[in-house]
DNA sequence: CTTAAATGTACGATACGTCGTAAATTCACC
DNA sequence: GGTGAATTTACGACGTATCGTACATTTAAG
């Protein structure tokens, strides 16, 4: 068990944790999105993992990992943030700028150094967008929260993840001012149902509710 | 020009360099020994690289990096090296520990995340072991130094490199006090041509030549 | 209910990276 | 200078990773 995987397979697998994490289910073309290869790739890959036993592919529903999918998943994710908070804490990178770098980064972290970013550190429990790390023994805490996108006008919170980390949503987020610890509250959602008004943290914003939707929100009530 | 290069091929560029700067020229036996590969494996890669202009191999003579091998090999340790003060300044790893990691991590940084280290570091000149850090724009500084294992007895110096980053010669090199900075003195060579007695840092030690020979020093003159 | 667009699949091709076995060449020592 | 050991090369094989083109299935819009 626990074979040698390339760092194409980390990359498939950490890729298809984040969609189910998202979605449920990792659709093949969301797979070819995300992973900016043809669809024949996804397909020629996800048989390979499926063959050994890394996850399971319904035709034209998606695919889901296997328990040892998801594991390997985990621990990619584990490097991957914890690669986040190394850059950011230690080098001193914008929190908008670092997830690209972390995505080369994790593949080339090892676990003794991943154990020591996390010592020098003082084990953080997320990445600088708010997202979960995983332990060394793989445990992750996905809280369920409200998503931005989903609140009514009146309720109110504090920003706790943004789940994409795609670096342009990041951008948006920053300059909307949306990071973690940030107070929000919901003024008024717009009838054309693609766009809110906000107040984030005192200032009130105009934001899409594409950006909404991957704001993750501790809810505080409701005026 | 600078296609892509994949992590094998840029771990065979930076050992070709390394062995040429030890031996003038690189041995593919050697190759086979410090890359851990069949014989068959550093011809194939050879000629590749060789058809693509990165190197020039003579039979039975050995590999020589050509001008653009040489630029790719020496970005490569550039970014092995400042991993390896990552790894011993930021996360407090102990020197004789780090080259392995390093080795990994080295096809993780990007030269964006590179630039962060040299800068949140304030731009060291060499890696924990002495060797020196290639600029970004691949320039490097190979000081003419006599090895240790050359001196002869009366001789002095200042260690200043230690050639050699395989973990045991680092474990042993530290056992015996043989640090960048330390001050060592010839006290006698043995007849049998495999071991000296010196003075390192005030200690009188008996080192081996082989050891002796990783050890780069500063002269300081003679007794 | 039909059909076009979206989504998914199949197949063939190319390059890389690695191995193992076997054969050829060179070198160094007697 | 001959010969055995070291070194180098040649070849065939397999798995991964990726692409492109062409074909199939599903879904949604009319």
């Amino acid at each position: 068990m626990a074979e040698a995987v390339t760092i194409q397979t980390e990359e498939f697998l950490e890729c298809i944790y984040r969609l189910q994490q998202r979605d449920g289910v990792a659709k093949t073309s969301e797979l070819v999105k995300m992973l900016k290869v043809v669809p024949g790739t996804v397909t020629n890959t996800v048989e390979r993992l499926e063959r050994k036993g890394l996850l399971v592919h319904e035709a034209y529903k998606g695919v889901r990992l296997t328990e040892e999918g998801r594991s390997i998943a985990l621990k990619v994710l584990r490097r991957h943030r914890l690669s986040e908070r190394l850059l950011a804490d230690m080098l001193h990178m914008k929190w908008d700028q670092i997830h690209e770098a972390a995505c080369h980064l994790e593949h080339g972290v090892t676990d003794e150094v991943a154990r020591n970013i996390e010592k020098a550190l003082g084990w953080p429990q997320t990445c600088p967008h708010g997202n979960p790390i995983p332990t060394k023994s793989g445990r992750i805490v996905e809280e369920e929260r409200k998503l931005l996108g989903t609140l009514r006008a009146g309720d109110e919170g504090v920003v706790t993840r943004i789940t994409d980390e795609k670096q342009d949503t990041l951008e948006r987020a920053e300059r909307l001012g949306l990071r973690p610890g940030v107070h929000v509250k919901v003024l008024e959602k717009a009838p054309d149902k693609t766009t809110m008004k906000a107040s984030v943290g005192g200032v009130d914003r105009t934001l899409s509710l594409k950006i909404a939707s991957h704001i993750m929100v501790k809810s505080q009530g409701r005026a």
